[in-house]
DNA sequence: CGTTAGCACTCGACAATATGGAGTGCTAAC
DNA sequence: GTTAGCACTCCATATTGTCGAGTGCTAACG
């Protein structure tokens, strides 16, 4: 039964899955030989469709609809026979001029990558922001704000700008909060955060029986300041455009998505699975087990900084998608992301 | 025509607006007699309902159906007929609970407001946060990043922290930087962002001839740093909540709001303009010219901080909403922010 | 033996039609 | 001024019929 495909199956199965990806409705044996010649009659076409469904590529709505892919048939494809399209240069442009803009943060970039993606692939642009963790400290710094409540600024090598406040019971001025910084600052500086909190550890430990306050106050303060792992920011940029998409006019599955974009947990999730990866990336909706995203595909791709990839960004959108146009998209997008988040740092 | 509503009729309306946010269906004459026993005949209060349609208060969808409240109606019901009913102590304790965690971000207490407003109201929550231009300088800090570029951290008097990259030609050293760092610690602190302005300009006009490189450069660059005016920061908490609402299954309103969620300077404008006032303001609809959010309604309530109302928060839902409820939310919730605030700073 | 034409059949989409119920406005009586 | 009664309107819903697209099967064909 589950020989491989033959040539004319693939064909087939790949004229059924474009169709469909054009126009969102069952194709029909007629169909196929219509939109493309390839000299075989809608009866024959039904044969071969019909043998594709037995092998689990296809799916027949109903007696008399045309077929459907199933996500074993997306998979199939995207793996097999997709041949993407290389951008156009007028393509490759029109995301460029959106990261011309100087003096951004980084924030901003990743913002805009995300609206970009969203604008470009009609889809809904994402952008998993570097972990925490994975970033290399810089800089440290401390600000009263009121009677025990301190204001931790930190910032990364790359520029990204962390804050938190702690509390204490000890009164500190302003200048010893300099001296802890200025100690801080030279100890830590140039280690990657997990480096860093092992650093503070150790210190720690050692100096057991610390002579100074200020120094012990000051190992405190950043211990408690690393010491939370930091929930991945991520970027949803245009989730609106996805509603445009036929699928999403039952509104109870709109919901859930919508829900989930609201708590990104799960997008957070997906993105940093993805993250370890090379190049672009492709989860089709119900193999993640997450009923969340049922019907929807991610189009991932990690973006590199000084440390390897530091974070994912991507495109979410109905399975149903134009796969070959995406995949540049988004690869593209990581590639420019990356080149300016190097040059920055 | 237009004279006052006597005491009858306004029972009448009162019953009919009631009864349409609970149930959000036409109310008839039937149901009104029945549901709040007034000694009235349907016929008369037929009578009546006509009279209130002619005024402009009701409208029927069409011949056979029951009224339901026009804008008019709405206003009218808010500014003469509405009883708010104060929070229960259970109710209170319900809100006030999210505000006990130590050590919080102002932006996070911000968030959750948010989350809290439309959790509790079961509609959207919106936090409007303070105005860059209306907080009080506390202190700079400036961190190179590369050849040319440097980050420029700015906190408030309240613990707010903004960042900025501005670039540079001049190569400066982290001393330097220190230096410059000290100088308009000095001569900044304490003032708002209007007066930080004001002062730099008048800075750089009198030492025209600037004698010290540094002071110079220090002066532009916090001129570029406080020079462009942010949008203020939104946040939209629990969109997804108003989508339980019945008015909102029809599609293409849902994608309009939903728009204006995204683009969020349509909410700015909105929740800007309901800043100036005191206690809990109602915007209606298309009261506010904005196709956006026709049919939806805005219960807002500024929050205050040190310099006066700086933020505002509150909830939008359908025009279709229990107020009696939602106004002492959000009022409640403006009062605990606004303690928190206080107490912080 | 693979391919194709023909045909009966299935099913959903859509329009036309009927039915019931909720609610109204009007009129006449109280 | 209030109310009962009644004819009328209109929507919502279910029912039915029709049409077209598409299928699977079978038999014929090269």
């Amino acid at each position: 039964m589950s020989q491989e495909l033959n040539e004319r199956s693939r064909k087939i199965l790949e004229a059924i899955i474009e169709d469909y990806i054009d126009s969102a409705e069952p194709v029909g044996s007629r169909a196929v030989t219509r939109r493309h010649q390839m000299g075989l009659s809608p009866a024959t076409v039904r044969n071969v469709m019909a043998d594709l469904e037995e092998m689990g590529y296809l799916l027949a709505p109903h007696t008399s609809a045309g077929r459907i892919p199933t996500e074993k048939g997306y998979r199939f494809y995207i793996d097999s026979l997709l041949r993407v399209r290389p951008l156009t240069l007028t393509e490759r442009q029109r995301i460029e001029q959106h990261y011309h803009l100087k003096g951004r943060r980084i924030e901003d970039v990743l913002q805009e990558a995300g609206k970009v993606l969203s604008s470009i692939s009609h889809y809904t642009g994402l952008v998993l922001a570097p972990r925490f963790t994975s970033t290399v400290f810089r800089q440290i710094e401390f600000v009263r704000l009121s009677e025990g409540r301190i204001l931790v600024i930190f910032v990364s090598e790359s520029g990204l700008v962390q804050n938190k406040v702690i509390e204490t019971d000890e009164r500190l001025a302003q200048s010893e909060l300099e001296q802890m910084t200025n100690y801080l600052n030279l100890t830590l500086s140039g280690l990657t955060i997990s480096e860093v909190k092992a650093k503070i550890l150790e210190e720690m430990r050692q100096e057991k029986a610390l002579y100074d306050r200020l120094l012990k106050k000051a190992l405190e303060f950043s211990s408690e300041t690393f010491g939370e792992e930091e929930g991945g920011q991520v970027y949803i940029e245009g989730a609106v455009n996805i509603l445009e998409q036929p699928e999403f006019t039952d509104i109870e599955r709109m919901k859930r998505l919508f829900r989930a974009f609201e708590q990104k947990s799960l997008l957070v999730e997906l993105l940093d699975a993805a993250q370890k990866a090379r190049g672009v990336q492709i989860f089709i909706g119900s193999e993640s087990e997450y009923s969340e995203i049922e019907g929807c595909s991610l189009v991932t791709a990690a973006y590199t900084g000084r440390g390897g990839n530091v974070g994912t960004l991507g495109v979410i959108g109905p399975t149903r998608m134009p796969y070959n146009l995406v995949i540049p998209i988004v690869d593209y997008t990581a590639r420019l992301v990356s080149k300016v988040l190097e040059v920055d740092s």
